[in-house]
This record gives structure tokens, sequence and C-alpha cells, in this order.
DNA sequence: GACCAGCGGGATAGCGCTATCCTAAATCGA
DNA sequence: TCGATTTAGGATAGCGCTATCCCGCTGGTC
């Protein structure tokens, strides 16, 4: 009869001290065992992985947490879920991470320091492994709790010279420059510059087509549609609306995004306008769909997997302590032309 | 001078004990301050929150799953991010937990019960509040799991008449009907089910669609194309070439899904197929786009935001132990008929 | 052969919070 | 008025794991 001792709050799972009994160790060897930490006596830690397995022990996360002070946690703060190019991110990310033990957990600022700033403080009370977030553009107080936290943390989207920062992106600049770039080698000479939510990084695109432009004297302000409204399909049939009536000259539009791009070929066939004879169209993302467009949509293809991954993996080497191989990795992006330009 | 006591781990951390001394009061009243719980003077309570307030504490998640067995994570699994469907579900879910505290995990099951079962085992382990999951199918592992946890569980998408099964769904096969109901109104008669992926609720969307037509008496098993391959607008492009070149009878496609219709519609177009003149094309879901394809898609709105709310909030329900108004909540969904049918 | 670094194993003591029990004062009936 | 409840606050003891210190044992060094 062994009466449970008066005060056992047990769960009645099976815990690191069950599975060291069955091992005949003593907890702490079980484990360092498990965490692969020091040195154990192969056959001891064999010994504990088995009974590991026969028990069906499974950790604690939250007491391990608690006692080593880092969780498996890492937080992804991302502008929004619907947009299809941070889903990607987030699924590369998830992919890398996972497997290792780690749990993604998804925060969505909807493009709001203010309420990015709010997740921070969530998410790092959390006790974080690491941090990944979209680009550089943060409340002062953010990037303070970030650093004083000292949890690793990568940046994702873009990428800057700065020291001591990590990131995993690509030029916005370069690419919004490409394009224009492009657009002007297929010789228009009346390109608007159609876009929205205006976030940092449409911002840069936009500062990529204007050099550009303006490198090649056909800048014109007035050709610069910018909303801030979200991004969607029905607001890039919106704007191209609003060039064709206010602003005849227009022979090709550049938005800043795909789903605005398909809406304006869109709105350009209900209203007979012929793409790209009459006004060219190009996209940015090649978000999917966009290749199979009539005509399908000249676009710029993003690495959204890649930076996923670079972004995870360089996270993974910071966690572990060792200096990943580059500060910042820039994963470029490629110009794909198709027959709406 | 006060030498740290030798053995001390302190992470420098503000505490509740921080804050139970700033206020002049025990830890444990503290607490029962910060968690409203049992009786406390008012001005105890106030005397706690403001120094909350003033030392700036955030209660640390691990130790509070630590001593209380559960923690404040909802696991969502869900099949994939990358149908604009689940993250719609999602977004609505963290909408309504995270203001109250709740962690919304993500997990991904890729459609593979396999999958899933690995992802229960993870995020159960993790003490979780609760838990959220997609439609009934699952292996019986899984399911002995969930119900072994103890975790209040809510499943999404579906509904059912079983007992003690939580739900916030809609009727797929009904809809699956009402699409086919609307075609034959339209007087269509040879009328195609283009389908992708063959998750659990599709069939049931083509099970509607088969007992529809075979109510009418124009059923044709041959006029069923199921690809096991992912839903994706470019896959609605082949599927859609392969009917009009092998079954020309066919005078109305109904597709799954609006990704696979939008292709459809495309495909159409790029071979000058008129729709609806010649064929008819009705989507599912009423996904971004569908309203401004050309011609504008018929499909079935789904209620998407208002399946993960009520989902979430009956979650909410179970995880505080008050029983849910309903076990089960339908949520309908609405023919929406534009003019590609 | 004494000495010290290195290594494998264990005992101990928390991590920060809450479940549980306890006590003393306040409330209540009859 | 007095015992029986109810109530508010606190003391205590963990939750399950790991950081930290400790000890005994090699095995080389001079």
């Amino acid at each position: 009869m062994n009466k449970p001792d008066t005060k056992r709050r047990s769960s009645g799972r099976i815990t690191l001290s069950d599975v060291a009994k069955a091992a005949g160790v003593s907890p702490i060897t079980a484990s360092r065992a498990l965490r692969g930490e020091r040195g154990v006596a192969p056959e001891l830690a064999d010994r504990v992985r088995a009974a590991v397995q026969q028990l069906g022990y499974v950790p604690d996360p939250a007491a391990r947490a608690l006692a080593s002070q880092r969780s498996v946690q890492v937080p992804v703060l991302v502008p929004l879920l619907s947009n299809a190019l941070f889903v990607d991110v987030l699924d590369a990310v998830h992919r890398v991470l996972f497997p290792l033990g780690y749990q993604a957990l998804i925060g969505v600022t909807h493009y709001d320091p203010q309420e990015e700033e709010q997740l921070l403080r969530t998410y790092l009370a959390h006790r974080p492994a690491g941090l990944l977030v979209t680009g550089f553009d943060r409340t002062e107080n953010a990037r303070q709790m970030i650093a004083a936290s000292g949890v690793p943390c990568v940046h994702l989207m873009e990428v800057t010279a700065a020291a001591g920062v990590y990131c995993a992106g690509f030029s916005q600049h370069d690419a919004g420059f490409a394009m224009a770039e492009h657009l002007l080698q297929r010789g228009y000479r009346h390109i608007a510059f159609a876009a929205a939510q205006l976030d940092p990084r449409t911002l840069q695109r936009a500062e990529g087509y204007r050099r550009c432009l303006k490198n090649a004297g056909v800048y014109d302000a007035k050709l610069e549609i910018l909303s801030p409204e979200p991004s969607s399909i029905r607001l890039g049939a919106t704007l191209l609306e609003e060039i064709v009536r206010t602003r005849p000259q227009v022979d090709a539009i550049f938005f800043c995004n795909d789903d605005l791009a398909q809406g304006g070929l869109l709105a350009a066939q209900r209203l007979g306008i012929a793409v790209p004879a009459q006004v060219a169209i190009a996209g940015f993302n090649d978000l999917a769909g966009s290749d199979q467009m009539v005509p399908p949509l000249t676009t710029v293809r993003t690495p959204r997997a890649a930076m996923g991954e670079a972004g995870a993996n360089m996270l993974l080497a910071l966690m572990r302590g060792q200096p990943p191989e580059h500060n910042c990795v820039n994963l470029g992006f490629e110009l794909t032309v198709r027959q709406s330009t």
C-alpha cells in the first residue's frame, strides 16, 4: 500500500525521473544523455534512449524553458497572412525549424509598428529561442526590447550593410530599378507606378523605379499612384481604371505587387484595352496565377522560400551560439519577362 | 553589501515576488489578484496592478504552464497555408484568441494523417489550453491522443451530428449539391466535376454534386475528373484543357475550388472558348479575385472567418469550463451567382 | 609516488508560478 | 450569544527540468 504523499500534485505524466529510474541512472544523467551534453558513457546513453522509447517519454517544454531560461519557440513576425508572399516565407521557415524541435510562432503585425511592439512584448516574455522579423522598420522601443532581450534575431525580406545585424533578403530598390529598366528597354516612356499598402519595401521599390526613370530623364511624379489601402486584386482593377481615365498618355504600368497587376490586367480586359499593345502591365513577386494570366504577366520573381530558409538557418546558427558565416545574405531576384510587356 | 547567495540563478527578470513586495502583499495574493481569482480585496488588487504597471512585470508563461499544468497555447492544425481558405480561418481564430492572452500555434499537416499525428504528439506535450483541428478525418491514434489528453478540442470546416463532438463549419455536401442544382436550373445537362487534392471535404462536395445529378437523372461518372495533385490555378487550366479535349459534350464545369476555376477560366480564354456560352464555369469558396475575373465567377461563398471565429469562441467556452451553447454550429454557405454560368 | 587536470556521474537547489492546505477574522443563523 | 460557515490572506510545497557545485576516479607529469 503506497499511500501517496499528502501533497502530491502529479499529473500522471511520465517524467525524466521515470526514465532515469528505468534506465538505472540519475535524472541529471538522463537529462544530459538526451540533450547530448557533456560526456555520458555511450552505454548509459543507450539505456536512457531505450527507456525513453519504452515509456513514450516526451520532455515537458514548460519545465525545460523554466529551468534553462530558454524555450523552443521562435516567433516570426510578418505583416499579413493574406499576402501569399509571407505565407511562402513562413512555410519555408517552418520547414527548417520544426524538424529540429523548434516551434515557429506566427505573429501578424498588420503593418503597424505599435502592434508589432505589443507582439514583441508578449513574445519576448515567452523566452523565445530566436526571433524572425520582417524588414528593419520598427519603433525604437521595439529595437531596444530585442537588443535587451539578448534573443538572436534575423531580419527577413530586406538587406542592409549595417554591422551586427543579421538578415536574409534582397534589394527591393534594385528590383524596382530592374523592372523600370526593363520597361524602358521595351520602349515605354510614360511608365506609371501603382502601389498599395505603402509599406517600407514598397517604397524602396518605388525609389528604385524613380531613380531609374530619372536617370533616363523620363520621370514624371504625376505617374506615381500610391494608395495606402491594402493590396488586392480588386484594388488593382480600380487603380488601372483610374490611370487610364486620368493619365491617358501612360503606356506601361508597374504594379508594386502581382495581385494588383492581376487585377489591372483583368480590368484592362473588361475595358477592352489591349495588353501590352495599348498599355503594358508588370507586377512584382510572381505570385500564383501570374503565369496563367492572359497575357501572362511580366513580373519579378522573389526568393520567398529561399529567404525563409536562409533566415531560419542563420537563426539556427545563432541559437547554437555559432556566428553564421555571413551577417547578411542577399538572395537576389529574377526579372521574369512574359507577354504583358 | 548584499553579496548574492552562493547559488542564485536569477535571470534578473522581474518576478511576481517583486510585484508582491512592491504592493506589500504575499506572492499568492498577487497571483490571485492578477488572475482575478477568488476574493481579493479591491484595494489590494489595485495595489498589485499598480505595482505591475510600475515595474513592467510580465508573467512567465513557462512557469505558469509548469505550475498550473496548462499553457496558453492553442495549436491550430490546418492542411495547408497555400490555400487562402485556411489563412482566413487562422486569421479569424487569431483575432479572437490573441487579445485574451492565448497563443495560436499553427500546425500544417499537408493533408497527411501521419503528419498530423506527429504534430499532435508534439503539441500535446506542450500542455495546450485547447485545440483546433480541421475536419474529422484523422487516424484512430490521433483521436485517442486527443481524447486522452483531456484538452478541449473544436473541429473546423465540417459539421456532424455525432454527440460529444464540438464543431463549427457547414455542410460541404449540401454546398456541392446546391451548386449542381444551380447549374441544372441554368439548363446545363452535361455537368463535369473537376477536383484536386481529394481531401475529405472535396469528396463530400463531390458526393453532393453526384447526388443532385443522379436525382435529375443526368449523372455521368465519366464527367468526374479527380486529380490527387494539389489544387492550383495552373492545374485548373490543365483540367479544363483536358475536359474540352476529351469530353466535348460538357456544357458546364463545377470546379471544387476557386483557384482551379480561375485557372479554367483563363485557359478557356486562351483557347477562345466562350464562357458561359460554350462552357459554363463554377467554382467554390469565393476566393480573392473570383469577382474580378472576366466573366466574374459563379461560386459558393463559404463562411471562413465565421468558422474561425465561432470555433475559437466555442473553444474559449470549453477552456473556461463552461459548456458552449451548441455542440455544433452550422454556419451555412451562400451560392453566389455571377456571369460565368 | 605525490600532484593536478580532466572526465563521468550524482546531489542539491532552484527557475517563477500556482495548487493546496491552513488560519484567523468576518458573517450568519437560531 | 455561540457555534457553524464563509471569507480573505498566507505558508508551504511542489510542477519537471537543468545549472551548479561536488566527488571520486583515471592517467599523465616531473
